[in-house]
DNA sequence: CACCCTCGAGTTCA
DNA sequence: CTCGAGGGTG
């Protein structure tokens, strides 16, 4: 047997190549030299040849080298893990509440905890030491990872002893899951090297805990011990260097919670929470957030509260676990052949489905831009049924690697905007085609190109005719950002062009009436005692409000005519800087130029678009329509704000987003529409969404609605004594 | 020129 | 909310 030294050894031995390993997978210089290294390995190969004892599953002469081949051989779990049952709704919640109650006479104290969307791991340490790693698999038997295990900080090796004393055994069961923000950082990154993006944190934490790592140790070894020379045996060295790098960043961004245990020896709990307490003492990571509750009303507020906090969270959740704490009344449950009967997990509606891509169709937009779009099987997603999603663009559509006739995840983007992630490459089975972008417009079949050399988008380029664009653009002259004329959307737009009402937005505010009449989409049968086709409640009211609209800001008027670049924003810009239109017609390129925010490429695509015949057209009409061609010199008022920028977020009671806004800029104050380093306040109202969390990391002082009225009241300063603490 | 910040444009569903 | 691209800055 060996001595007490011997084993101190054997472990300080271990520790330092372990260390020694991670070192030089980090980009930081080794920490030892390579003779250092091996002089220290073949030390514990000879002391673990005199003592084989010793050889553990944690030993890096087991991982290393001759038992390579053990990852993912079959690893028979000491003690079962079982899966669990599941409720969807209350009401299956309460069955089961039902039921424990029946089988112990009580509800009994139950512990809450996140059921975390990741992978279910089983890990034995004997001895205080890591002996291996293993998937859930079936539940009886798993896949070895404890090769893997070594390049993940959070899965410790060894445990902290509790008043000197560590379990001679004790097998924890947890779940490895990949943090939200790491995943989002990754997958940015898989991108920009050409590669599959992950669907989600789960996929990517399973992705990267049953990595290869040492097949790629051994490539890498072996073309080394080639000692070829020469730039490409070079780059290929650095190559195989770079991909294993990422490989074991990927397995350090890798955490773990631990929920439980299967077989003990050394070690009395007497309750679930109590274990976790143990587990904890010994630096297992158990989470902060399980709770206690006596009570099915705590535990229901539980499920409500992490239900609204979902993102809150740094890793994904998908529901909430429920166990009886008491392991007596754990025993006297018992199990069921697949699920022990007490415990539950209760399931949130999930926020990544799939469905199957039927179609991928192409938009053509107001500026003639050409946008693929998913067409999907109807599916319910975070509260609603979407069919649809945007694919950006044809290179958007490569980098997704979706096939059309794939099964494709989804997901809503800040729970609004449907996005598809990634094909589900496993259901594959050959019958899928790619998208071929079209190469002539869908609408009117002029040839496609990019504006420019380079562009990613391609767009149809007959401006002034493609019945798609004009359509886009009659129906913007009535959106929010322009003369906001409730009614005219797209439907109107298009039965205006349709009847021949009008060619194009140029004549919008001459229509009369009588015009309306000669369209179906605008009448009605006569009622009681009227003659002949009626115009609709709608159509009538759409006509006084374009007829009321005549009089908008004249920002509003130019972000109308659909000018390349010019948004509501930059119109703001002109509009201030030239105070008419015929004043912005008549402004050089160099004059627009030296706009602040203004530079060559919209100055030109300004003067260029009053250039043409057809949009001075336009103008003339709505000038002759009785639409507002100047603003009226406004006096400067007292401007308290000015040079502040703020970013206004949430809903704010007593004002619309809109009036918000205008509050701060009536005062000489910017308004962003996003938050950066440079805000210099964030208003956040009811509902803050991620503008809050942002502001939150980037350090921006974050107010709320008295200190929003402060600001107003008396400026940034009295704002800022409302700052909410950091989080 | 490489960055960061903003803006523009298209966008989903109830 | 997303991506792409224009503008300004160091």
């Amino acid at each position: 047997m060996a001595t007490e030294a011997e084993r101190t050894r054997w472990a300080e031995l271990v520790d330092a190549i372990n260390e020694a390993r991670v070192a030089y997978y980090q980009q930081d210089a080794p920490r030892l030299s390579d003779a250092e290294y091996d002089a220290l390995y073949s030390e514990l190969i000879e002391l673990e040849r005199q003592h084989p004892e010793l050889a553990s599953g944690e030993s890096p002469t087991q991982t290393v080298g001759g038992a390579r081949s053990e990852m993912f051989e079959p690893v028979e779990h000491l003690m079962r893990m079982y899966s669990l049952d599941n409720a969807f709704d209350a009401e299956e919640l309460d069955a089961w509440f039902d039921r424990v109650q029946s089988g112990l006479g009580a509800v009994p104290a139950m512990l809450c905890e996140l059921k975390i969307d990741g992978l279910a791991v089983d890990a034995v340490y004997r001895h205080g030491r890591l002996e291996s790693l293993a998937t859930r698999g079936d539940g009886t038997v798993g896949e070895d990872v404890t090769y893997n295990a070594q390049f993940i900080p959070a899965v410790p090796k060894v445990l902290d002893p509790v008043d000197g004393r560590v379990p001679a055994l004790l097998e924890v069961r947890g779940e490895i899951f990949f943090p939200v923000a790491d995943f989002d950082r990754i997958n940015a990154e898989q991108a920009d090297l050409g590669l599959p993006v992950f669907a989600n944190p789960r996929n990517t934490a399973a992705g990267s805990l049953r990595q290869r790592i040492d097949r790629r140790e051994r490539d890498l070894d072996a073309v080394r011990a080639e000692g070829r020379e020469g730039a490409r045996a070079e780059a290929r060295v650095a190559r195989l260097e770079a991909e294993l790098r990422r490989a074991v960043e990927r397995l350090e961004n890798l955490r773990l919670t631990v929920h439980g245990v299967g077989a003990v020896e050394g070690v009395e709990v007497h309750t679930q929470s109590g274990a976790y307490d143990v587990m904890a003492a010994h630096g297992l990571p158990v989470s902060s957030r399980a709770r206690v509750h006596e009570s099915a009303a705590g535990v229901r507020d539980f499920i409500e509260f992490y239900g609204e906090h979902r993102h809150d969270v740094e890793h994904e959740i998908d529901g909430v676990v429920i166990k009886v704490d008491e392991l007596a009344l754990q025993r006297q449950l018992g199990e069921t052949s697949r699920a022990p009967r007490w415990a539950m997990a209760y399931k949130y509606p999930p926020e990544v489905v799939r469905t199957r891509l039927l179609d991928i169709a192409v938009n053509v937009g107001r500026t003639g831009r050409v946008t693929p779009f998913a067409v999907m099987e109807p599916v319910r997603v975070a509260g609603s049924t979407v069919s649809m999603a945007t694919l950006h663009n044809a290179f958007e559509v490569q980098r997704k690697g979706v096939l059309i006739g794939d099964m494709v995840f989804l997901r809503k983007a800040g729970d609004v905007i449907p996005e598809v992630l990634g094909p589900v490459i496993d259901d594959r089975d050959g019958s899928e085609r790619a998208f071929v972008m079209p190469t002539h417009c869908p609408e009117c079949g002029t040839e496609l190109r990019p504006e420019k050399e380079g562009d990613k988008d391609l767009r149809c380029p007959n401006t002034r005719s493609c019945p798609a664009q004009v359509r886009e653009r009659v129906s913007h002259v009535g959106g929010r950002s322009a003369f906001d004329v409730e009614g005219l959307g797209d439907k109107a737009a298009a039965a205006l062009l349709h009847c021949g009402l009008v060619e194009n937005e140029g004549d919008l505010f001459l229509l009369t009436a009588d015009d309306l009449l000669r369209c179906d989409f605008f009448t009605r049968e006569p009622g009681r005692g009227e003659e002949g086709r009626q115009l609709t409640e709608n159509a009538r009211s759409m006509l006084a409000n374009l007829r009321g609209s005549v009089d908008r800001p004249l920002w509003r008027v130019i972000v109308a005519l659909s000018i390349r670049h010019v948004g509501a924003p930059t119109a703001t810009d002109l509009a201030r800087s030239f105070g008419s239109l015929d004043a912005i017609a008549e402004a050089s390129v160099e004059e627009l130029a030296a706009i602040d925010g203004i530079g060559p490429t919209i100055a030109e695509a300004v003067h260029e678009w009053f250039a043409e015949d057809w949009h001075r057209d336009i103008v003339d009409k709505w000038r002759r329509g009785g639409v507002r061609m100047a603003d009226e010199k406004v006096e400067a008022g007292e401007q308290p704000l000015a040079g502040l920028t703020v970013v206004i977020t949430g809903s704010l009671e007593g004002f619309t987003r809109e009036s918000a806004a205008q509050a701060v800029t009536d005062l000489g104050g910017k308004v962003a529409g996003s938050v950066s380093k440079k805000t210099q306040l964030l208003v956040a109202g009811e509902n803050a969404g991620s503008k809050l969390d942002k502001a939150m990391s980037l350090g921006v002082p974050v107010v709320g609605a008295e200190g929003f009225a402060a600001l107003l009241a008396d400026g940034l300063d009295a704002a800022l004594s409302h700052a909410r603490p950091e989080a």
